[in-house]
DNA sequence: GGTTGACTCTCCAGTTACTGGAGCCTGTAA
DNA sequence: TTACAGGCTCCAGTAACTGGAGAGTCAACC
């Protein structure tokens, strides 16, 4: 027989926590002194400890560990408890696994445009822009309208989705109301074209480019230095110029727009 | 402006929810009445709904969000926060799936034992059993003492297991004392011999196989069963005769003995 | 103006599996 | 006799809600 405090010892479990078990019915002492409340405990103890410990251990609760003991003493009496244990845990597996994907999406989001910024000098730059497949929606209208495009396109081909947004831009200036433009998403596998979406090689090739820090509304003050550029060294301007989406509103806040980073290229070579 | 109703509807968040989050200063308000204290929200308060309810699916507690919140706007600020809590989370998945291996070992080990007590006759049979690695620790004295073995035995060579647990007995009638048998474990792998571990191929042929149920101290009523068969159809006991335990204590409970199967198996071919 | 019914408020209690502490009692050694 | 370790009970607190009681509020209908 074994105090409460030999006890706890040996089956390393907290004093308070073998106390809590006995309260709950699930622990009963070998033996209560009726004087002074004393608990002690024998080897028949023991083993029921370490079959609570196991159970716990796997996940069950308390009172399920108290009705499986009760009405128990074989591993094959409780193959309907495990399994269904077995279902929960998948579940929570699966839950977190989620939540670990979407963690690394938006670690990864971050860590890119993090290293895009840093890289970067903020002046206009010569790039060898490779070719990518892309699925577009070519429309006209308002930039602000593209959420409706993006939404479109990550619905049909969310899971092909290999790279930033982007978005070709048909005209040669600045159109509020009547732009004609192509939202689109870079993606792994030739998807078959669905209704309103074509899917295509865009072709690579040396592109200025330019990195730009703020909200979308100031995107103006970049294409200029651009412009300003290929005038500068007497490029002629070919449309469609791009917008690579690095950095926008994120996936847990909307974000600072003052930190928004969009790449504006703009094709030099004579290429196409 | 929503009552708390409305709002409840738009983020669907429970309504109590929605007063605990207040409550804690997660969730303000946009506007309280204060002599009602009706509580009216607007759409910076539905954004704020967003940004809690995704940072909760992530499992950050209400205190992290608060502070979270409180400190910062763009995703990029919480890549600490949000990289230590993915570190939780792996740790948490790998826990879970511990829990779940060891139901799946479980659950198996039991149907297996079910199997084989449902498609038993419990009559001597006629089996061919194939040929297996083993890894077994020779040794003389009492059975009980062979709990040793086996823990040598799975510290040892516990990842290469590949089956159940199984005694070679050299003794052609029981000894108490001074018995001559070898503990052993199927293994997949040949792994390197080790003091006092021997590995090998234990040679299949045909065997007089009977499986016993009950704790192992009746096992000799078996044994008599199977050496009576032999005798009758004219076979002569050869050595060593083998015990496989298919069902002993569990992992859990250690189970009622009444259950226990062991199959005894006598050679009865003249092959070796 | 009164009534009804839906909606909202606050406050309290309960959930799970313990953990910590206060205040008191017991057992043993010096 | 006096420490002091170890035991006892009882109460409170944890996290993130959920449920319910009892009371006040709002809008519509008669």
């Amino acid at each position: 027989m074994y105090s409460i405090g030999e006890f706890s010892k040996i089956v390393s479990m907290p004093v308070k926590t073998i106390r809590y078990y006995h309260e709950q019915g699930l622990l009963v002492p070998a033996h209560v002194d009726a004087g002074t409340g004393y608990r002690l405990f024998d080897d028949a103890n023991i083993e029921a400890a370490r079959v609570i410990k196991t159970l716990r251990g796997l996940g069950f609760s308390i009172r399920d560990i108290a009705s499986i003991i009760e009405k128990h003493d074989d591993d094959s009496d409780i193959l309907g408890f495990l399994s269904s244990r077995r279902t929960e845990i998948m579940k929570e597996i699966k839950q977190l696994a989620n939540a670990e994907k979407a963690i690394d999406t938006i670690i990864q989001n971050e860590e890119r445009a993090r290293r895009m910024a840093s890289e970067s000098k903020y002046e206009v730059e010569i790039q060898e822009v490779p070719s990518v497949l892309i699925a577009g929606v070519r429309m006209q209208g308002r930039y602000s309208d593209c959420g409706a495009a993006f939404k479109k396109l990550g619905r049909s081909v969310g899971r092909y989705i290999s790279g930033k947004a982007m978005m070709l831009c048909y005209d040669a200036e600045f159109k509020e109301n009547d732009a004609d433009f192509e939202p689109c998403m870079p993606i792994r596998q030739p998807k078959k074209e669905l209704e309103g979406i074509a899917v295509r090689d865009l072709p690579g090739g040396k592109f200025a480019t330019l990195l730009h820090v703020g909200p979308y509304d100031s995107l103006g003050r970049s294409y200029a230095k651009l412009l300003a550029y290929l005038k500068e060294h007497g490029y002629q301007q070919q449309t469609p110029s791009r917008e690579v989406y690095l950095k926008g509103p994120g996936m847990i806040f909307k974000g600072n727009p003052g930190k928004y980073l969009t790449e504006i290229q703009m094709r030099i070579d004579q290429g196409k």
